[in-house]
DNA sequence: AGCAAGATCGGT
DNA sequence: CCGATCTTGCTG
């Protein structure tokens, strides 16, 4: 029951995103603290990055990405799903972990409409916010990882969406 | 001001 | 495969 801290999620999104797996996020909905292991997990990593949202710089929408780990980015996607994101890295590293599934929920648009996830926690901190963080798993430790190409990505162009940035628990 | 596209999903 | 649905970022 311990939340992590801002030591994890400051580092390299390719070290924060696969050990995300497990990991057990808990919110507070409708007043009651629930929980759910997460499952899959992809990494967005810096500019350089063509499928990721600070490819094209610093703007409105992406700017927390380039605070410090830890921060949560949220938008919206084809006007109806919001998309969970934890901030990682360094200030000015611009870098998100999408959470893309949770235990029975399969899919970044299903876990957010679930969980009642919006606009309002765009820039929530993780290792403060008093409705939202992520806890170590008490019950396991070792799990078995299987990294894949990223999803929804083609216009990213033949390398980056090759890269096998999406990780996720093998059953 | 106008427009095209999107880190998705559910139904044909 | 296709449409829903609307914010964003780019162009002019």
């Amino acid at each position: 029951m311990k939340r992590l801290d801002r030591n994890f999620f400051i580092r390299d999104v390719l070290e924060v995103a696969p050990e995300l797996l497990g990991k057990i996020l808990v919110i507070k909905k409708d007043g009651k603290i629930e929980r759910y292991m997460i499952t899959e997990v992809e990494a967005y990593r810096g500019e350089e990055d063509l499928a990721c949202h600070a490819s094209k710089g610093k703007t409105r929408r992406n700017e927390v990405m380039y605070d410090i780990g830890g921060k949560i980015y949220v938008y919206l996607i084809y006007g109806m799903y919001w998309m969970l994101n934890f901030v990682t890295g360094e200030k000015d590293k611009p870098q998100a972990a999408l959470i893309r599934s949770i235990e029975g929920f399969d899919g970044p648009g299903k876990l957010t409409k679930h969980l009642k996830i919006d606009k309002s926690f765009y820039g929530e901190d993780l290792t403060t916010s008093k409705r939202i963080w992520v806890e170590e798993n008490i019950n396991k430790n070792n799990f078995e990882i299987m990294s894949l190409p990223r999803v929804g990505i083609d216009y990213a162009g033949e390398y980056w969406k090759n890269v096998p940035w999406r990780f996720l628990l093998k059953k």
